[in-house]
Parts: structure tokens; C-alpha cells; sequence
DNA sequence: ACCAAATGTGCCCGTGTGGG
DNA sequence: CCCACACGGGCACATTTGGT
């Protein structure tokens, strides 16, 4: 059993704390992903991480359970790490403070305010930092949270609300402020009749909410597991000198909903979320139109899409070719075969067919070939009333398929040969190198990319073919409830999904850090060339106006060459694909391991 | 495990552009 | 005008991914 902890202190000291923030977010998902598979493979996983005021609970379902049962250890950890950054948060927040007299405006004074409000609502509900406060719920049930020492005169509502000078009073107070929470919110509940069963699609949305502040591709997993939480981040952290980048992941819905396994509404809410408890929560964040959207939705079948037309084309040319050189027959006549012919010359093709290297074909590859050939024989024109999957219709060549299936299993050619992901190291160092700098037109179209690659992969990212047909219209801005800034993909990867109202994957602004994405991305947008509506343009070497490139939409070759051109302009320590920025969640966990063992093992040497 | 869809990669051909 | 080069577009092939 494999127990790995996230300490306060990051591991990678020198970079940007936004850079951190990455690193440790993407390492705890893809850490979650790794907890999984070592749980297929029957391993029990339980571990929780503090990165600042962020907990993370990820592991194996039993894993989760122990971690759940025992909140004193949680709790035990995230006050130790709490206690030693304690002074330092309460430093900040006094620096926000009027007597200190370094701020006045009232917007400052607000937030100050809002921290405030954040810090003592989470203190009443035993949590070691920043709650969001409920300010709708409580408006309309007052009595279940009481505040106590607010200035005379002074009644408790949000803070936007009141004005400069009673901010001021209620900040030179604020050690006499203290909140009682008498009543956990319960109305959540109603929300599981409204949204119904819980697909896979809004099972990713949840995993997004929570994890809302870096969206992070992470592969998921089979539909089985549907009912397991992903990873649970169970208290909320308020950056105060980085207001924008305030990873409040836990939604007050969220926490709400984690009352409801509490079973007497007085009691502490506890530290942990039932996968349930998410589920309702996220999917009651969904307003009636989504909810209608997402249940419409489904998963469409585009059974005539181009590649599937276009994987059809390419199986019945391996068949014909084979079969015209096998049989020196016109390969028309597989056209109008016997379903018995048909059997005979199928289980021959599974034995002999050869790639154009004159390899054998992997298990995948065979099938898709099997696949396409019922496709073809089954659609337009033929329309043939057979089935080649079929047993029944197929005896011979399925047999046949399931043994040369067999066979390729042991040669080794039916495992999935992954792509190769980007390594933390790489991930730093293209981030920090000046191929993705905002200053020149190739760089900034470098960049935009890159981050739109990064922070949506599959989930509105798409391939060099969606790319090339992106426009300024399919990414939209956004601001969340907590008032940060993001881009969100107008379009999910299927291009079906409106998804305005509701972002599923955000990417998230980083106030004040030179490599914000949204900044990136808003300087970028007012560079393009006015008379062209694709977003990926051609960039015009030496810009003489404020018109960064020309009206050439950037072509799919070079969309799709894109990360093996950075890599080699960054120097990186691999020439990574497009595909490689997707899969790089699951490395850098591979990343985290390594450092883990060979910090381990040198520790263990030491002692001996 | 199955399946459709998406993607990576390489190749070829046509076209536009800039320098000699 | 010629030529080299870069790039778009299209296609073929092989493989991977994500949903069921």
C-alpha cells in the first residue's frame, strides 16, 4: 500500500506560486488516477494532502472510507500545517486592514471583509480555514447561522453590501466577530428527484466544479466506478494577495450538501464529502435549462461521421488489398460472397493479414478492421442483412479472430502503447521559456495554443481538424461565483453541448502573473486580423500595426505540429505530440513517485 | 470488452511567396 | 522568370481514447 503526502511546502521551491498551484492540483488528480489503477490491481490507497488551505482526500474507495472514518487524522495534519502558516495568513489579513492604513479603497476593503466573513464561518464549522459564506441561504433562514460581534448598529449581510466606513468598523473589530452555526442547510436533497441519474457527462462536470480552478485532463474511468468520488478537496482557501487565483473548490452547495450526511443538522458538519453528497451538489448547481440540455444530450452516435466513414474506407481497402493479392480475384466480389464464403475467406484474413511493413496488425488495429468491414457490409449501399461479429452467422472467422486475438496477446502487440507525457520538468520549462512569452506574434499564437491544449484537451482543445475550424466565437468569457475570471469553450468535444450557462472546463485567470492565460488569450484575441474569423491565424512576421496576423487561418499541419515545433524551440527534453499535453496529468504523477522513492530510498540508506 | 470517434503521423501534390 | 521553401489540403494508415 502506497501512501504519498503533499506537504505545505511544494517540492518545487524555485517557480511561481502559480506554477505550484499547477503542479500540485495536477498532481493530485493524476494521483487520484494512479490510486484507481492500484486499486484495480487490488491495492488499497488512503492519503490526503495540504497544499496551502487546500485538502485533498484521494484514494481507493476502502482507502477513503478509513480516511473518512478517522477526520482526527485529517484534522491533526491540517492543523499542524495550519498552525505554522496561521501567523503569516493572519499578518496578510491585517495588512488589509484600515489601521494599517496601506488601503483605502472600498473594493479592497470588501474582500478584507469577505475573508474575514470566510475565516470565522469556517472556524464555526470546524474547519481549519476559509468557508465561503452562504449569504443567500442565510438570507433566507437568518436563524441557523448567528454572528456575534459585529460593530453596534451593524446587522450581518453580505459584504458588497455595506458601505466604506462600516467595512472599516467591522475590520478594527474583527477579533470580536464570531459565527455559530445553529443549523446545517438541508435543502439540497430536493435536487436528487430534479436531476436523475447521474451520466458520465455530468459525473466529468462534477470532477470539473470541484476541481474548477485548474481544469485538468485526466482519463477517466469505467462507468462503473461512476458512484466513487474522484477527489474530494474539502476545505476552501482565499488567497488574499492572489485575489484571483482564490481556489475556493469547495462550492457552499458542496458544503452544504456534506451536512446532509450528518444526521442531526446541530452536529459539526464533518471534513468529509460522500461521493453522493458531490453528485447531488453539483448536479443541483445545474440550472433547469442545463439540467434538460445535459439529460438531451446523451451521447449521440455519429454513425456517419467522417472518421467513421473514413475508418470504414481504410478496413475495406486492407481487405481488398489483401484479398485481390491472397486470392488473385477481383475484390468486387466480396461485395455479393455467402455469409458461408464470406466466414471462410474472413478467417483466412485474420491468419495472414499484414500491415505495410509487413507486421502483424495489433489486436486494436484487427478490430477496428473487423469493425469497418460490418460497417460497410451492413450500411449504404450493400445493406446486407449479416453480421461478421455475429457467432452464429461466423463460426469459423470469429473463432478464429478470439485465437489470433490470443496470439497477439502474448506476442505483446494487444497492449495500448500510450503517448508519451510531458514531464513536470518540461511543463516548467516551456511555461517559463520564451517560446510562449506574449511579445511577438508566433509566441503569443504559441501560448494561446499551448494553454487552450493544456487546460482543455479533449474537453474543447480538440485536434489540428477542430482547431483549424475554431473561431473567436468558440471560446467565451466567464466569471464564477467567487468573481474569478475565466475562458470557457463554448462547445464540449462533440460539439453538441451548449454549455454558456454552465462551463464544464474552465481556464482559469492568474491576476498579476505575466503567464495569466486569460490575459494571454484577451491580448491575443484584440491582435487578430479583423477580417478573418478563425482564431488561429498566420502571424505576420514583423508587425507594423496593431494587427498581429494576416487573414490565413494556421492550417492543420501545422496545428498538428505544433508541440513537436515547441519542444524543439524549448528545448525540452523530449519532442512531445500535441497528444503528449493530454496525457501529462499521469506523468507528472509518475514525476511525484520518483522524487517519492528516491527521497525514500536515501533516507533509507541513510539509516543503515 | 466493445465500439465509434478522434488523433498521430507520414506522404503527396498544388499553390503562394520571396529572393536571386 | 526560375527556384526553393513553406504551407494548406487531402488522403492513407495505424493507433488511442472515451463512452457504454
Amino acid at each position: 500500500m502506497a501512501q504519498i503526502t503533499v506537504s505545505t511546502s511544494a517540492h518545487c521551491t524555485e517557480e511561481h506560486p502559480s506554477d505550484k498551484r499547477i503542479v500540485v492540483t495536477l498532481l493530485m488528480s493524476a494521483l487520484d488516477s494512479m490510486c484507481k489503477e492500484l486499486a484495480k490491481s487490488r491495492a488499497e490507497v488512503a492519503c490526503f494532502a495540504v497544499y496551502n488551505q487546500e485538502v485533498f482526500v484521494v484514494g481507493s474507495e476502502r482507502g477513503r472510507a478509513y480516511t473518512n472514518t478517522r477526520p482526527d487524522f485529517q484534522r491533526g495534519f491540517v492543523t499542524y500545517c495550519e498552525s505554522e502558516e496561521k501567523k503569516g495568513r493572519e499578518q496578510k489579513l491585517k495588512s488589509y486592514s484600515y489601521e494599517h492604513g496601506e488601503v483605502s479603497d472600498k473594493e479592497t476593503l470588501r474582500k478584507a471583509v469577505e475573508d474575514l466573513f470566510c475565516i470565522c464561518y469556517g472556524r464555526a464549522l470546524g474547519k481549519p480555514s476559509l468557508v465561503p459564506v452562504p449569504f443567500d441561504k442565510i438570507q433566507s433562514d437568518p436563524s441557523a447561522v448567528v454572528v456575534n460581534g459585529l460593530p453596534e448598529g451593524v446587522c450581518f449581510k453580505e459584504p458588497a453590501s455595506y458601505d466604506t466606513l462600516t467595512l472599516k468598523q467591522i475590520l478594527e473589530g474583527q477579533s470580536h466577530i464570531a459565527f455559530t452555526v445553529k443549523r446545517a442547510f438541508l435543502e439540497q436533497k430536493e435536487t436528487k428527484v430534479i436531476t436523475g441519474e447521474h451520466t458520465n457527462t455530468t459525473r466529468e462536470f462534477e470532477r470539473r466544479e470541484y476541481d474548477s480552478c485548474i481544469p485538468v485532463p485526466v482519463k477517466a474511468e469505467p462507468a462503473e466506478e461512476h458512484e466513487d468520488l474522484e477527489m474530494t478537496t474539502v476545505t476552501v482557501k482565499e488567497e488574499l494577495e492572489d485575489t484571483g487565483y482564490n481556489s475556493s473548490l469547495l462550492t457552499d452547495s458542496a458544503l452544504q450538501a456534506s451536512s446532509e450526511t450528518s444526521e442531526d443538522p446541530e452536529v459539526e458538519v464533518t471534513i468529509e464529502a460522500s461521493a453522493d453528497c458531490w453528485s447531488k451538489t453539483c448536479c443541483f448547481a445545474l440550472g433547469d435549462q442545463q439540467q434538460s440540455d445535459f439529460q438531451l444530450s446523451g451521447s449521440p452516435q455519429h454513425f456517419n461521421s467522417k472518421n467513421t466513414q473514413c475508418s470504414t474506407k481504410w478496413g475495406m481497402t486492407v481487405l481488398r488489398k489483401w484479398y485481390q493479392s491472397h486470392f488473385r480475384r477481383p475484390a468486387s466480389t466480396i461485395d455479393s460472397m455467402s455469409a458461408l464464403e464470406l466466414d471462410e475467406v474472413l478467417r483466412e484474413f485474420y491468419i495472414n493479414a499484414k500491415t505495410s511493413k509487413k507486421d502483424k496488425y495489433t489486436k486494436n488495429s484487427l478490430n477496428a478492421i473487423r469493425k469497418s468491414i460490418n460497417r460497410y457490409l451492413r450500411g449504404p449501399p450493400l445493406r446486407r442483412d449479416i453480421n461478421i461479429l455475429c457467432d452464429s452467422e461466423f463460426p469459423a472467422s470469429n473463432r478464429t479472430y478470439r485465437e489470433v486475438c490470443r496470439t497477439l496477446k502474448i506476442e505483446g502487440k494487444a497492449s495500448t502503447k500510450h503517448t508519451t507525457p510531458m514531464a513536470v520538468e518540461d511543463l516548467v520549462k516551456l511555461y517559463q521559456s520564451s517560446v510562449l512569452r506574449l511579445t511577438t506574434p508566433q509566441t503569443l499564437l504559441n501560448k494561446v495554443w499551448f494553454d487552450i491544449m493544456f487546460f482543455f484537451g479533449r474537453h474543447g482543445g480538440g485536434g489540428r481538424y477542430t482547431q483549424r475550424e475554431f473561431t473567436r466565437e468558440s471560446f467565451g468569457f466567464g466569471i464564477d461565483e467567487y468573481g474569478r475570471e475565466f475562458v470557457y469553450a463554448v462547445k464540449d468535444e462533440r460539439g453538441d453541448l451548449e454549455q454558456q450557462n454552465c462551463p464544464k472546463v474552465r481556464m482559469y485567470a492568474l491576476p498579476g502573473d505575466p503567464r495569466c492565460p486569460v490575459a494571454a488569450f484577451q491580448l491575443y484575441l484584440s491582435k487578430l486580423n479583423p477580417f478573418s474569423n478563425a482564431l488561429f491565424q498566420h502571424p505576420i512576421l514583423h508587425p507594423s500595426t496593431d494587427i498581429w496576423y494576416n487573414t490565413k487561418p494556421v492550417g492543420v499541419n501545422v496545428l498538428g505540429s505544433m508541440m513537436p515545433r515547441l519542444s524543439k524551440e524549448a528545448q525540452l527534453s523530449a519532442i512531445y505530440s500535441n497528444h503528449s499535453i493530454r496525457m501529462t496529468p499521469i506523468m507528472l504523477l509518475q514525476g511525484l513517485l520518483q522524487m517519492h522513492t528516491t527521497k525514500a530510498t536515501s533516507l533509507k540508506s541513510k539509516h543503515q
